[in-house]
Order: structure tokens, then sequence, then C-alpha cells
RNA sequence: CGGGGCGUAGCGCAGCUUGGUAGCGCGUUUGGUUCGGGACCAAAAGGUCGCAGGUUCAAAUCCUGUCGCCCCGACCA
């Protein structure tokens, strides 16, 4: 007799009992992650990494069409080159990885592990940059850095981490501005569309911006457990590191002036957001269009004659019709393959046995719903098709729900209290830096943004009572 | 960096208090019966007990150090 669906549920923590537990049991259990010897770095097992490269395919298409090409820059940053920007380094020295020595010896100017790259970029920018006819540059790289964190968790925050990286040069602030915030854009719309992950965009306070930035963007989401993650930052740098590394151009009129820089960045911490906003104590729920495996086949009764043969042909044609399919033939029971396919995530369970096949039908399951549809054969790849479209809507809309039902607005300390420890709250703040610490140190909640579409809930500071014009969010987060 | 927990077969764990032949469950392999929500029978393989020192006739077990992981806090572009 088969094991109840409860039983096997148990094996992974409840997410509603211990969210870190879930987390942890989930990525390892689907074989998306391991741990490795070396501290705080985790390797990423094919099926997190195929998740992972369509993450990259389909930003690529974007970064593309908004005219930006793809680089490659050094590891490894001389010290020298990392002190000319001083905020910059003052922000990231503390968790800077070094290179002392070369095989046995010891290097003259030991070199930093890149920990991001807007130095060693802007020494490049400042040789490739000379007339005004040398802009804009725009350019992005897909790369590995490395930070010291003190704590770790995979995904969300690793010593080493995998992430892409613009990096663009523009005549004016305006254009770096239009830059910063188109890219910002790109994230929010990569986010819903792809990740089916509604996100807040706005403006990092002060104490929360890129070190060196001038003003730093982002989208933030909400994951089930009520705290924020921080998916993606754009930065208008300025004219600050053209400064620090002579970053130049000659003017129309002839005149030497300086760049305006932008960077903006993404990182695999996105795969942790997604596996937190959607899973479910089943496992992981991935959105068909960051899924490995779009639909997988499980031939049912498989040693009856014609059973495995119509799997072939169905497998075929959906893999011709550019459909993601995997089979799975096993020798394992359907109950046991049901619930192993579903802990990863697929977002489509396809069954064909003896009976199907008599009727000319399938059974195919939503993973997001684990609602059962029967469908005939004609026109198989068109029915998945738009049933995957449903999924993956189906997925933003119930996030979106999520978000909603945990964000509140408070116009009292007592509110906010009450909101932080649910969710996302939206409150009037000074934007005092005492009490934007004052908030951290009573609640846990750091401010996420200042969102672009502003209303005024009340005229003053949740905090400190004195007035306040600027609506910001808050929560706890990763 | 502080407090707590952990490291024993691929995975999950017991054994440690009180030192004396390396154990259990799952998985794996082989054969057979099964197959629409985690099947069953039989046989088999699999380990320098995280690492390094120390105490001892004898260490998974006691002591010291070290590395890594988890939770909480601090820190965190």
């Amino acid at each position: 007799m088969a094991k109840k669906n409860e039983e096997f549920v148990a094996h992974i923590a409840s997410r509603e009992e211990d969210f870190s537990q879930w987390y942890t049991d989930v990525i390892l259990k689907t074989d998306m992650v391991d741990y490795s010897d070396v501290r705080g770095c985790m390797v990423i097992k094919p099926y997190g990494y195929g998740v992972w490269e369509l993450i990259q395919h389909e930003m690529d298409c974007r970064f593309k069409a908004t005219g930006h090409k793809n680089a490659y820059f050094p590891l490894f940053i001389p010290e020298s080159l990392l002190l000319k920007e001083a905020e910059h380094v003052e922000g990231f020295a503390p968790e800077v990885a070094w290179v002392t020595h070369g095989g046995s010896e010891k290097l003259a100017e030991r070199l930093a592990v890149r920990p991001t790259s807007e130095t060693i970029i802007g020494s490049m920018y400042s040789k490739w940059i000379q007339s005004y006819r040398d802009l804009p540059v725009l350019m992005n790289q897909w790369a590995n850095v490395v930070r010291w964190e003190k704590s770790t968790r995979p995904f969300l925050r690793t010593s080493e981490f995998l992430w892409q990286e613009g990096h663009t040069a523009h005549a004016t602030f305006e254009e770096a501005q239009e830059e910063t915030m188109r890219m910002l854009g790109v994230y929010r719309e990569f986010a819903e569309n792809v990740l089916a992950i509604p996100v807040i965009v706005g403006q990092k306070s002060e104490k929360e911006k890129f070190a060196g930035a001038k003003a730093t963007y982002t989208m933030e989401a909400l994951m089930q457990d009520g705290k924020a993650l921080q998916m993606g930052t754009s930065h208008n740098l300025a004219d600050n590191f053209a400064k620090g590394y002579d970053i130049t151009y000659l003017s129309k009129e002839g005149k030497l002036e300086y760049c305006f820089t932008t960077s903006w960045g993404t990182s695999t911490r996105m795969i942790g957001g997604l596996i937190m906003v959607h899973g479910d104590d089943r496992g992981l729920v991935l959105p068909p269009k960051v899924a490995p495996a779009q639909l997988v086949i499980l031939p049912i009764a498989m040693h009856k004659e014609g059973v495995l043969e119509k799997a072939r042909e169905l497998f075929a044609e959906l893999c011709a019709a550019g459909i993601r399919v995997e089979m799975d033939t096993s020798d394992q029971t359907a109950g046991w393959k049901f619930n192993q396919w579903e802990m990863k995530g697929v977002p489509i369970r396809l069954e064909i046995g003896p009976k199907d096949i008599a009727n000319n039908q399938v059974v195919m399951v939503r993973r997001d719903s684990l609602e059962k549809i029967s469908a005939p054969m004609e026109n198989l790849p068109e029915t998945v098709k738009r049933l995957l479209d449903e999924v993956q809507q189906g997925l933003f809309d119930k996030a979106l729900n999520m978000r909603e039902s945990r964000t509140m607005d408070a116009v009292d300390f007592d509110q906010f209290k009450e909101g932080v420890s649910n969710g996302f709250v939206r409150a009037m703040w000074c934007g005092e830096r005492a009490c934007e610490d004052s908030i951290k140190e009573q609640t846990g909640a750091t401010t996420r943004c200042k969102p672009f579409d502003q209303k005024a809930i009340s005229d003053k500071c949740v905090c400190c009572g004195k007035p306040a014009k600027e609506l910001y969010y808050f929560a706890r987060a990763y």
C-alpha cells in the first residue's frame, strides 16, 4: 500500500511552521544546490543552474533589445585601482577577499577578488572613451563576484555568487538617469512577466544606497514569510566614478567633460526569491518561463503494450513544438513519481496510460492548483502552451494577492510594529537617519524604498511625529 | 564577531553520560512479483565516525585545537 501523501510532505518542513527549514529542505531535496567545503559557497547543481540559464537567456534578450552588448572584465582588481573612489572603498572594504601570493611569490601589490566591477570597468572606460562620438557606452557582464559576508544562505547571500552587472557611460547626468530608470523598468518587467513575481519599485534611502552612487533604485519583492527581498538594483553613479577613474570625453564644443555612469545588477539571489514566493508544502513551484522542465510525461503501466510507444510519440511532438519536456521512465511506482516531480516544481504533469490511450486522451495536472484536466490528444502542443500561459499568469496573480494581503498602511507606531511583523508597511518618514536607525532597532525593519507612486497617508513621520512628506515602504528583509 | 545546536554509509539518524568487534531506517545493486497518489519478497554491496593533536593497553565515545553547516543576534553595496 502506498504511503499517505501527508507523510511524504512531512519530509519537507511545513513552510508555515518553519520557513527557513522549509527553504533549506526544498533547495537540497530538489537537487538545486549542495553545500561545498568552501565557507559560504554553494554548488549550483544542474537543476538549479538550469533555472539560471533560462533567467540569463531572458535577460540577455532584454539587454540586447535596449542596445547593450556583453563583455568580460578581469576577476582581479589591483588594490590601488580599488582605492580611487573613496565612498565605494569604504562601503566594500569589510567584505573584500584578497589575493596576496602568486605561486610561492608574495605579490608586490595585493589583488582584490572583485566584489563588483565598477572600478576595473571604469579604468577601461577611461581608455576607451575620448570623444562625445564614443558615447554612450552600453555594456553588460555575466560574472561571478565574491563578498566575504559574515553569515550566508544559499542563493540569498553567498560568499561567491553569479550575477549580471551592466555598466554604462553617458554624456550627461540626464542621459545617465534615463538609462538608470530604463534598466529598472527592464528588471521590473522581467520580474513580473518571467519570474511571475510582483515587485515594488522605488528609490533607496541614503543609508541603503550603493556605496559611491548618487542614487540607487531597487525592485523589492515580498516572500511568503512576510520578509522582503531586494531582487535587483539600478544605480545612477553620476560623475563620481568618472572623477575617480578619469572617464572624460571631448564635447562637440571642444570642452573636456566628465562622463556620467550607471550600473545595474541582478544575481542568483532571484532564484531564492522564486522559491520563497511560489513554493508550497509540496516543494518548489516554478513559473513555466524559467522551469528547466515545463512538462513531465509519466507513462502509467509502462509494461502494457503501446504505452511507452505512445508516450514517446507525445514526447517528440511536444519537443518539436518547443516545449521543454522530460519523460520519466524510471522503474518507480506512479505515486512516487507524482510526488517527486511535484517537489521539483514542474508546471505540468502529463499522465498517459492504457485507459487514456483507449479514450484517445491524456490527463494533465497543474502544479500550481493541482487541478486535474483531461485533454484530447489532438492539438496537444496548443493545449499545453495555453495551459503553461495560464499557470504563469496564475502564479503572478497568486503572488500579487499574497503581497497585497500582507501590505498595510501605518500612521502610528503600533500599527507600524504590527505591520512589519506581517509584511510590507507603507508609512510616512521624515527622512532622518535617526528615525531609520531607531525603527531598525525597535522592529528589525528597514526602509525598502521610496515608491514612485507616492501618496500622503499622513503628514507626520511614523517614528518621531515631525512633519513628513514622503511615503516609504518598510519591511524586515533578507 | 557573540549565544546555542550539529558533523557517524548516498540521504536521515542512533551509539558518546559510564572508552572494549561500526549500528538502524530509507536509498542503491541483483532476481522475481507489481504499476492510475510514495508497493512487496529474497539476497548483496556500501564507513579512516569532519580534520589535527593529546590522554589511554584500547577513542566515534574523554581533553585541546581547527574546519564546515544550521538557528538566533550583531554586521551587511
